[in-house]
Order: structure tokens, then C-alpha cells, then sequence
DNA sequence: ATTAGGG
DNA sequence: CCCTAAT
């Protein structure tokens, strides 16, 4: 069955590292006015629009402290508001230590791209806060960047353009083109200021889409986190052939405009979002169902060790996603489309900086301006640089993922299928989650019958959530459920040592479908904030998934714990009766060839602890009690076939002997 | 890719 | 289950 869902994704505290500085700006602004205009991007690519374009310069990266989640005054053109709660975050810039910042931005110009419009004026950008991204799974990318900071350098003169957006096309019920139509006065406004001079190195204006309420999150300040989005590059067939496909999601009803509290030296523009959004969608529908992604080059960057833990588990889960199948660890550059252009050096891929963004609250106003502008002028190497940008994506939606998975899987293994996809495209550090009708799926071990994901009816109904990998989940541990599919059991040869009648009845049951589970999601939801895609532990959320220390942890998590029902072990059991302790991978073939998530290792580890069980006392057991006839038949297998490991070794070395 | 073992 | 060395 192939799942098409969207993914809703509630984490906070993703880093990404910013743009160097790049002069090419104006086109990118222009671009990106004319392509909100045309709805023809998507807020994802809206995001790297903005973010990538205006996130050229770090040099001058000036924050401001938006307060994305309040709901704010309008704020008039020229005119001041500040904003009493600075608890939002606002971004610090921070310098950043070359030597832990490997990654690259994950911004990247594709929104440019075949455009070639003239570069007349330079432009820093930064991109201080991001609200989050909602990609759909219908193929598109949207995003919801609650505070876009940019500034733009004109000469000495230096303007500082924030810009919230969120999400989609953020209109009132009726117009469409509020949106564009905002942006676009921004735009222009913008433009005017910078032409008439008005403009001082404070000013900014807001492109205020539809807010969030909630409190952005910060992001962790550790310079060694790891980026997620960032790297290098990606296949640039990475991305939707055609933008005109892309669809404007607006999903939230905050209608709420955000305020900039920026500090009262600035002059600021903004622009009022329209009041409810509705929860409307305006959308093209994508044309093209699949993206291509180019084959990855060789970049050489991973290691081996990094590809097999990438790929490590990856036979369990059927996963058909072209990024992942073809490029399993992108963790680089997202947006990196097609763009060749660069007109004027603006960012390439060498370009992209590799410092990170740390997040930071509102306080650190002033230090990141200093910042900021202690570095302005060093057009040089970016690497040297240290400003980072800080966005939090709470939530956002994955292109179109064909995942395929069968119904026997269990809901964990469909989580790893997702989460493997997701990572591909994410870079990992986060955890999937299942929810159906509305419920969150926890039993991890049933499988997607059981759990009725195979209904289409219910498919509706199904959506996944990535959380951050790092507040382990508080599972209830229990709910052992060991149902797990009875594998297909070896009818063969009769094995060498078993009385017959115990083969016969054990195998009685082989190929019996474990009941579905009427209660298959589990309705001890802790609460249905598990859907809100913003969590409400902010900072210690923010946290985690930065640890750069997941790289790999984060990347591969543990599989999932599943314990041998009784049923496989007897089917274990008679497959090595049959072919011995040897043949791991025959007994695979033989017992549990459907049994994706079983490895060879694992019914080996699996036979060591049987064996191992087999010896000790029942009371020194644990878990689901194993039949004591399947225990006593373990160690007749063992011993029988221990033995014969014996005779074989003897008489191979008295063949040798006999040769001398 | 498998096997064998230690952790 | 994970990780690895050795095949």
C-alpha cells in the first residue's frame, strides 16, 4: 500500500546557518515579490526566498526583536512600534567557531533561479526567526517564516527589512492577493525608502502573514549543534520542476499580525496581515507527482561509517522516496534548485557559510547588532564570519512521500519508514509519529491492520507528526502487545531431532493472522496538544535537536525494541532445527523472508538468547513467557547442531591429516 | 553481504 | 539491539 500523507511536524529549535554575503539581492526581492505575487512559491520556497536571499549578509545582520507569537498593533509605516513583551525571540548573531561549523546553508537561492535581473544594490539579509514549514503531501513546500529579518545595505547605508511571514498565503477569507498584495507594498515601500533615503540603517518593515501564536522557541546557542537543514548541496531536480505547481497552504486561523519590537531608532514599515485567515487553501495543484532527484555526486563527505548507519536499517522498511533512495543523507543545501545563475556572485554553493545561527532572546538585541556590525565591511571569507541565524521551524510540510509499507508492518516499522524518509530529507534528529483519527498511535508493535491504518477510509485520517528525537518520550512503556505477524514457518524436511507430534502441534498455528486489535490506537493519548505542532516546553525542545552530537544518534536512532512473539520463535526455532545455527541468513530466508523488520543478526541474537534463556531458570525469565517446549527444543538444536560443527571440523582435519 | 561474538 | 572484525 503506498501512504501519500502529509506531515505535520511539531519541533522546534532547528539551526540554520546563514548566507554569506552576497550582492544579489535586489533580484532576489524583486524575484520573490513577483513570485509571492504569482502564488506561484510556496512558503517553503518563500522561505528560502527570503531567507536565502536576505540572509546574504551576516556582515550586517541587524535584529530585531519581533514578537511573532503575540499578536501585535499594526504597526504604521514610519513609524515605531515597540513592543513591550521581548520575550519572543529575537536572534543573536553570534560569531561562530569555524572549525565546528562544517555546514553549509541550507537556504540557497533556488527562488532565483533563471532569473537573471539586474544586481544593482547589495543586500544583507538575515533571517531571524522561522516559524516553521508545512509541507504537503501533495507536493508541496510551504512554510511559515514568522520573523524574516533582513537587511539591506546600500552603500553605506544599511536598511533593515524584517519580515514576518507565515505560512501560506496568509489572506482574509476573500482575497487572495492580500498576501502578495502586502508584500508587494512592503516592497515598494521599501524600495521608496531606499531610493528617497528615508531609509536609515534602522529601518525595517514587517511582512506579516498569518502569525503564530505561540512563542517562537529558541534555539540552542551551541555552536557545535548541528544544522540539520544545512550542507551542501542537493540534487537540484531535487525540487518540483515546476514552481507553478506549488500550492499556498494556509493552515492556521491565527490571524494575528505579529509586532516588531524593534528598537525605537528604527523606522518601521509594516505590513498588517490580513486579519483571519482562514483556513483556505490557495493552491495550484502540482502537475508533476515526482520530483526528481538527481543522482548525489560524490562529495566524498560522508563516511563510510555515516552511510551504513545511514542505510544500517534500512531493509526493513520499504521506502519509496526518490531523495532517500537516491541520496540517503541530504542534509544539504534544500533549496538549492537548478540555479545557475548567481549573477553576481551571489550565493553559490561554495558560498554558503558554515557558521551557525544561534538563537537567542530578546535581550541579546543589542550585542547582536554590535555583532553585526562589528563584521560589516569583512566582505571577505565568509568562513570567518561568525553569524548565525537562528530559525525554528515548528512545523512544516514534506514534499509528496511515497512510502511503501505492508499492512502486516508494524506502526513502528511504518514510523521508520517515515522517519527514514524524513530524514533524508531533514538530516534527522527527529522522531516520528503516527496519528490516526486524530489519535496518536503508540503502540509501536502492531502492526498497520491491527492499527486499521490500511483502510483508506482511515487513511484520510492519518498524518504523522516529527517530534524532537530528544525528550525521550515519556512512553508508558508497557503495552507489550506482542502481536507480531506468526512468520511464515520452513515446511520441510522434517528436522533431525524433534519428535514429531511436538513439530506438528507447534506448527499448528503457522500463518495465523493475529486478530486485529479492535482498539488499535491506543486512546491514552496524553493529549491532543501531541497535534499542535507547536510544543509548548519551548526551550527544551529547542534544545535537542542541535546537540551535535546526534549527528549519528540522531540520525539512526535505535530501532525500535520489538520482541519475538511466540510465534516467531517457534518459527525460529524449527528453521534452525532444520538448517542449523549457522545459516542465519537461510533461516532468514526460510522463516521470516516477510518479516522485514527481522535482520539475520537478529534472529541470530535472537537464537543466543533463546539458548541463553533455555538455561536458566524460569524464574530468572523475562518477558512474554517462551513455551518450555520451545525452550527444550532450543537446546536440542543447539547441542545437535553444535555437534556437528564438531564431527565436521574433526573430519576436515583428518582429511588434512590424511594428506600429510 | 554474512557470520560470529562481544557489549 | 548495537557494533565490529573477519570472512
Amino acid at each position: 500500500m503506498v501512504l501519500q500523507k502529509r506531515l505535520d511536524y511539531g519541533f522546534s529549535g532547528f539551526q540554520v546557518p546563514d548566507v554569506p554575503r552576497s550582492t544579489r539581492s535586489a533580484r532576489g526581492r524583486r524575484l520573490f515579490k513577483r513570485k509571492v505575487e504569482d502564488r506561484q512559491m510556496c512558503a517553503f520556497e518563500l522561505l528560502a526566498t527570503v531567507a536565502g536571499d536576505l540572509l546574504q549578509e551576516r556582515d550586517s545582520c541587524v535584529h530585531s526583536n519581533a514578537s511573532p507569537g503575540t499578536a501585535g498593533p499594526v504597526i504604521e509605516q514610519d513609524t515605531v512600534k515597540q513592543e513591550p513583551q521581548d520575550k519572543e525571540a529575537p536572534l543573536k548573531v553570534e560569531p561562530c567557531d569555524p572549525g565546528s561549523c562544517d555546514e553549509s546553508v541550507f537556504v540557497s537561492d533556488g527562488a532565483l533561479q533563471g532569473d537573471n535581473g539586474n544586481c544593482t544594490s547589495k543586500e544583507s539579509t538575515h533571517v531571524s526567526y522561522v516559524e516553521g514549514f508545512e509541507i504537503a503531501s501533495n507536493s508541496d513546500f510551504s512554510a511559515k517564516v514568522s520573523c524574516v529579518e533582513r537587511t539591506k545595505e546600500d552603500g553605506n547605508q544599511k536598511v533593515n527589512l524584517s519580515c514576518k511571514v507565515n505560512g501560506s498565503a496568509c489572506n482574509e477569507s476573500s482575497s487572495k492577493d492580500k498576501f502578495s498584495h502586502g508584500i508587494e507594498q512592503r516592497l515598494a515601500s521599501d524600495e521608496q525608502k531606499m531610493v528617497n533615503g528615508t531609509a536609515q540603517d534602522t529601518c525595517s518593515s514587517e511582512y506579516v502573514m498569518d502569525l503564530d501564536n505561540k512563542p517562537p522557541a529558541l534555539v540552542s546557542s551551541d555552536s557545535s549543534a548541528e544544522v540539520p537543514f544545512s550542507g551542501d548541496h542537493i540534487p537540484c531536480s531535487y525540487f518540483p520542476k515546476s514552481w507553478d505547481n506549488v500550492q499556498l497552504v494556509n493552515k492556521d486561523d491565527d490571524e494575528n499580525s505579529s509586532e516588531c519590537t524593534q528598537p525605537s531608532t528604527r523606522t518601521m514599515n509594516a505590513f498588517r496581515s490580513l486579519s483571519r485567515i482562514g483556513d483556505r487553501r490557495i493552491r495550484k495543484i502540482l502537475a508533476s507527482k515526482y520530483w526528481k532527484v538527481a543522482p548525489r555526486s560524490n562529495d566524498g563527505e560522508l563516511s563510510n561509517s555515516e552511510m551504513r548507519r545511514v542505510f544500517h536499517n534500512r531493509k526493513g522498511c520499504y521506502t519509496r522516496q526518490r531523495s532517500q533512495r537516491n541520496s540517503p543523507y541530504i542534509r544539504r543545501k534544500l533549496f538549492k534548485r537548478c540555479s545557475k545563475s548567481t549573477c553576481d556572485g551571489g550565493l553559490s554553493s561554495e558560498d554558503i557559510s558554515k557558521s551557525l545561527v544561534k538563537g537567542v532572546n530578546g535581550d541579546g538585541t543589542a550585542s547582536v547588532s554590535q555583532a553585526s556590525s562589528s563584521v560589516v565591511g569583512q566582505e571577505a571569507s565568509f568562513h570567518s564570519r561568525g553569524s548565525h541565524v537562528k530559525l525554528s521551524i515548528k512545523s512544516f510540510r514534506v514534499p509528496e512521500l511515497f512510502i511503501e509499507v505492508s499492512e502486516m508492518e508494524t506502526v513502528g516499522s511504518l514510523k521508520r519508514a517515515v522517519l527514514e524518509a524524513v530524514t533524508a530529507i531533514l538530516g534527522g534528529g527527529v522522531h516520528v509519529g503516527v496519528v490516526l483519527q486524530g489519535k496518536k498511535v503508540r503502540d509501536d508493535n502492531k502492526t498497520l491492520l491491527q492499527t486499521g491504518i490500511s483502510h483508506h477510509d482511515k487513511l484520510e485520517t492519518l498524518g504523522f507528526m516529527l517530534e524532537p528525537t530528544l525528550p525521550p518520550p515519556p512512553t508508558p512503556t508497557s503495552t507489550p502487545t506482542p502481536t507480531s505477524t506468526p512468520p511464515a514457518l520452513c515446511h520441510e524436511d522434517p528436522p533431525h531431532l524433534v519428535p514429531r507430534e511436538i513439530q506438528n502441534s507447534s506448527s499448528s498455528d503457522r500463518g495465523s493472522v493475529p486478530p486485529p486489535a479492535d482498539g488499535s490506537v491506543d486512546k491514552t493519548l496524553t493529549d491532543s496538544r501531541a497535534l499542535v505542532p507547536i510544543p509548548t516546553r519551548v526551550e527544551a525542545l529547542s534544545v535537542v535537536p542541535l546537540q551535535r552530537k546526534s549527528r549519528q544518534s540522531e540520525l539512526v536512532q535505535r530501532r525500535m525494541r520489538r520482541p519475538f512473539s511466540v510465534s516467531e520463535v517457534e518459527a525460529l526455532v524449527q528453521a534452525v532445527e532444520k538448517l542449523g545455527t549457522g545459516r542465519w541468513r537461510d533461516v532468514k530466508l526460510c522463516a521470516f523472508d516477510n518479516a522485514k523488520h527481522r535482520t539475520y543478526v537478529d534472529l541470530k541474537d535472537k537464537w543466543k538468547t533463546l539458548v541463553h534463556t533455555a538455561r536458566i531458570s524460569p524464574q530468572q525469565r523475562r518477558g512474554e513467557p517462551v513455551p518450555q517446549e520451545l525452550l527444550d527444543r532450543v537446546l536440542a538444536a543447539h547441542a545437535y547442531w553444535a555437534h556437528q560443527q564438531v564431527k565436521v571440523q574433526m573430519k576436515q582435519q583428518n582429511e588434512q591429516y590424511l594428506l600429510i
